[in-house]
DNA sequence: TTGACACATTCCGATATAGGAATATAATGG
DNA sequence: CCATTATATTCCTATATCGGAATGTGTCAA
């Protein structure tokens, strides 16, 4: 196998730095595709490319208008995405980061004596 | 060019679902990797090289204890990813979605008149 | 019908991945 | 030094990716 499909998931979908910046212009209200490339700067196949892994993932909606597609955001599949990393919330704020931290330490020096933990 | 590496980034490296696993199971404290193989069921060497990509980016870190070797959860790099998503939370807040929603009718209603937008 | 836009898709090449199997590298206890 | 246990690394294959260039498709206007 090889590395999970960029279509299989919201996160998959947003590890792409692009269609992270695709996404944060979208915030901004709907937008037709030649617009968005002409912003970021990357070729207007590329932009579709993009909005396709974006669109089959869920994350933006298309709409047609004439000529144009007009594409917009639906956050809501990242909804899980931030649950899930804010699951990790209380191991990065400081104060746990030093609880942690020494309550670790404490045991060692009680269970094992004098250490030779070298924390890489 | 190829997809972004997956040590090019903490969002890159929890795009893989087996190291969200082992990242959760670390929240319970530091393990060995036998230890986490056998709970997460895979292999040894799968393990060991989930917690390499994790180390490259920082999540995880490693502490020698006797032949083990202790791995360690450190989120910090997983705040900015939460920060990121979490700009888009009045976007899938429901109140929010509504309105939204509402805004963009009326502004089409009274621009356009009557329209064929198929919202797909 | 023909042009001219706006956009989508296809074909190509270079690169990386995840998993499995096999092997190499510690560290420990005799 | 040897055997054993715990990990790490390497080699291999199948599969996808992103980007660029070229081409296809759809819509409007005259």
């Amino acid at each position: 196998m090889a590395r999970a499909a960029t279509t299989s998931d919201a996160i998959n979908a947003i590890a792409e730095p692009r269609r992270r910046e695709i996404l944060v212009l979208l915030r901004g209200g709907e937008r037709p595709v030649t617009e968005l490339a002409q912003d970021l700067r990357m070729s207007q196949p590329q932009a579709s490319k993009h909005l396709r892994v974006l669109r089959e993932v869920g994350l933006v909606r298309v709409r047609g208008a004439g000529k144009q597609r007009l594409y917009r955001l639906d956050a809501r599949g990242l909804r899980p995405v931030h649950e899930w990393v804010g699951g990790f919330e209380r191991f990065w704020s400081e104060r746990f980061e030093r609880l942690d931290e020494y309550v670790r330490e404490l045991k060692q020096a009680r269970q094992e004596g004098p250490d030779d933990g070298e924390d890489r």
